[in-house]
DNA sequence: TGCCTTATCGAAAATGGTTTTCAATAACTA
DNA sequence: TAGTTATTGAAAACCATTTTCGATAAGGCA
């Protein structure tokens, strides 16, 4: 099964250029933690990330926590909170939602957002998230 | 300046009913740490709601991490992530949205939500979060 | 009111996720 | 190919949160 709701190849390519762009190296442990986060749609803890990459790479886990911390600050993953843990998606970065499963953590993005013509009053918006939270269609068969 | 967007008197009561449902007991400490969450409009993260109380009741950190697990658990307090802090505040119990300064943290309450008749697929949905982040007022004037 | 049961408290220790350190290594450039 | 330098990862440090457990106090009841 492959990931949904994203170009996975279009998006490996735009961070590989950004990287490049900001000198970053593009290394086998970066490759492999890459290519878990480019073909699974579920969010990851780190421990989950490092332990998927393993598979096919030696792969340490200090470095899932800084491949992790890269992509989220340059925008191309997301943190999200899960029953209480802090999870990880790679996502694209246009702007988009997400319905989060809260039995297998997959997420699916989505793009209509309803909040452009809201009052904040004097309040002054910058961002905004907006998550789903319920169960994906296996999920809801899974446990009826 | 007091708490906006609740009521608080009301909320105070609806807890201590609940707690006393829940066979708790109400205590100086609990009373303390409590009356710091009734009286600021900010999200806290444990340390500071503790150092907050300690100002009128001796109360332990434990104790303060205690009453966020309770308060967060029957549905009186809600987490939010601001700035990658994991952080607390007192809610009513309807359904709401928060407005999210991610200078000082202050959080206000908004009851309009447009996700009623969006779509979701085969999703089944059983919750929704949705937050906006920004500056609010003090804060644009602050740091212009 | 005073007693008794038991929830609660908090200091200290344990836990565990995340970050830092730093010497060895590998990726890019010229 | 050689040289520069970003990257790696094992180990240690860090630090937020949880657990432990003996002492305390809340609150029901006689
Ligand atoms: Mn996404
Ligand atoms: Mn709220
Ligand atoms: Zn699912
Ligand atoms: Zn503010």
């Amino acid at each position: 099964m492959t990931a949904s709701n994203r170009d996975d190849e279009k998006l490996k390519s735009e961070i590989r250029l950004r990287f490049h762009q900001l000198g970053q190296r593009f290394t086998q442990e970066r490759e492999a933690l890459l290519a878990v986060l480019l073909t699974t749609d579920r969010a990851l803890t780190p421990q989950e990330l490092y332990e998927a990459a393993q598979k096919s790479e030696t792969v340490g886990l200090t470095t899932a926590y800084r491949i992790i911390e890269t992509l989220t600050r340059i925008g191309f993953a997301q943190v999200i909170l899960i029953n209480g843990e802090l999870r990880y998606r790679l996502c694209s970065p246009t702007h988009h939602h997400h319905m989060v499963c809260t039995q297998c953590q997959k997420v699916e993005e989505f793009a209509e957002c309803q909040l452009e013509g809201l009052d904040y009053g004097s309040f002054h918006p910058t961002s905004h998230r907006v998550e789903i939270f319920g169960l994906c269609e296996q999920c809801q068969k899974g446990s009826s």
